[in-house]
DNA sequence: AATGAATGAGACTTCATTCAT
DNA sequence: TATGAATGAAGTCTCATTCAT
């Protein structure tokens, strides 16, 4: 029967979502799953028969989200404008990307500190981070950086400090920011 | 008596150094105040002594920790090389901090995303923040750079990211890459 | 419709089998409902059509066991082997019963002890236990023992010891131990 | 100071006794951490000052069980009786256990049989009973009996069982019965 | 008839904190 | 001053059972 996938589906997403904005919020530890379950408008047990734990739940976030950030980032790919540096694309990409999963940013810069928390989620974080970290290189080396290496270890603290700031603090002018640093390394 | 105070003093600062590692080790959350009690051979009683809740403890962490970084600082001002700009001289007094506090940046990193967490701190890290980027405006009106303001909010990114990074990977030759970011803001 | 009702039972028998198996294996208490209607592969919901509760599938499994176990012995009372004791007859009987059974046997032996689950059961479970002395008895009394009364309280336990063995311990020589038991009553 | 340890030792008895009593009534995974606080008065998470889980309290419960009947049996061979057989010694000593230790007997009759609860306990139980065989193959041996290895099962078997049924029924007449037993192997 | 999503009480366990000694 | 026994609220998770479809 359909409907039943359906109910499935939108409870799981319901808890999904909720868990996102509520980790991010408060911290994964700081969050208990009672508080989940009473915004996202389902029973307090009722994860348990979609998620194995509160961590599974936590993985499936970060599943969804990496998800997410890879497809923008081909699509970003495929709509690349004409005479703009990849350098500023990239920029440009990650700052929309900020804007539009900023919940998730928001977890990733909040959990990514702690040892302890999800020896999983460590692996892959910094999987992904070296793989953007690669990609500025190829930019930079592109452009004609000499030192391709260390500047990417450079712009990518200034991206990523960026990125924190705006995730920090409200009414940051992230775009002005963005736009200077894209200046800088258009510039050359 | 004299040989209680100086118990006193040492059962405190093992409990402040004992937290500060573990919090930074595992997050706020997920330590517990046994755990600090033990590590540091304090009874658990005897710590209720010198603090009277674990938030307690985490605020006497942030106090020793922003002032020893304020103490830092000043040393620095204090000690400044002549033919050294200031954006220069600050990047390595920052760096310089980073090494010596490193489980202190490292909780401060890890906590900071937190809304919920200790709302007291909220206010004093963000001051804290606001102080650090108005000194860079400072130094970089000096050096003359246009804007200033969003020049300074750049520059705190890239420092910030560059701490970020240095404190989340092994081995991040930060060195490096603060030499860099130097070069770049000294080549104006 | 007669292919429903031969599905209905099909379902059913799976349940009851596979609850047996789980519950001598586990526990009723560590026996989840859930993984009953998983391994009998009926749903969750059909499985209440059926049974009201855990507990009906309980007493299900005793009132087939029970039925079971009468049924072979009178089976084995038509089929009484003529220059046989009936003592020997009885304890043979026991023995294939316990071989036949031996599912049933543990999940009573192992729930016998505990008070507490299901009041109903305790009475079925002593009246059959009384039901079998009294059988013991007139077959002792019948080979001529004094005090058959306590001989039969005797025997009885030693039969029941040897089951609870058989039971618990893998490669249990039951039959030796058994033919044992018989020449000593045998022999008088 | 003494007074604490003291104040210990009684919680943590006051919580093995309760919980022996509890385990032995209703089963060990009918029996829930509060029934046992309750029962003991004292406080829901106390028992978790001394003992890591409720499985660890089942075990301490059996370390102590088996210590106490370790005992007995010892200080039972060396008030041996002179003109009695070893095995009407043997049955005699199992009877004064049993009475003397009656919770503890019932808690282990009911829980060897499930295949699940505790594979620490599976193993000890198991040693404990090869043991008491051994020691029953001794007797019989000595007392001149043929085939003393399968005796000491059959003779086990009978003690186990008489002993189940005195766990299992009031009032039954387990003086009688074992008297009986001692007669039909002092007899030979 | 049949499904499995949903519920919420209750299980075990942890924890910050209090308090008698 | 110093100890750690004691508390109970709250956390994660399981479970029998109900119910909409």
């Amino acid at each position: 029967m359909r409907k039943n996938e359906i109910k499935r589906e939108q409870s799981i997403n319901a808890l999904v979502d909720t868990a996102l904005k509520l980790f991010s919020q408060n911290g994964y530890e700081a969050t208990s799953i009672r508080m989940i379950a009473k915004e996202a408008e389902v029973s307090l047990g009722l994860m348990y028969n979609y998620f194995k734990s509160k961590e599974e739940l936590l993985l499936e976030i970060f599943r969804r989200g990496s998800e997410d950030i890879h497809m923008s980032f081909e699509e970003g790919l495929a709509n690349s404008e004409a005479n703009v540096s990849e350098v500023a694309q990239h920029i440009n990409q990650t700052v929309r990307l900020l804007k539009e999963k900023k919940l998730f940013w928001k977890l990733l810069h909040g959990i990514r500190m702690q040892t302890t928390v999800v020896h999983a989620l460590k692996t892959q974080i910094e999987e992904q981070a070296k793989l953007i970290e690669t990609k500025i290189k190829q930019n930079l080396s592109t452009a004609g950086f000499p030192h391709p290496e260390l500047e990417a270890k450079l712009l990518f603290a200034s991206i990523d400090g960026m990125a924190s700031h705006y995730l920090l603090l409200d009414n940051y002018p992230i775009d002005d920011v963005a736009s200077l640093l894209i200046r800088k390394y258009d510039k050359q």
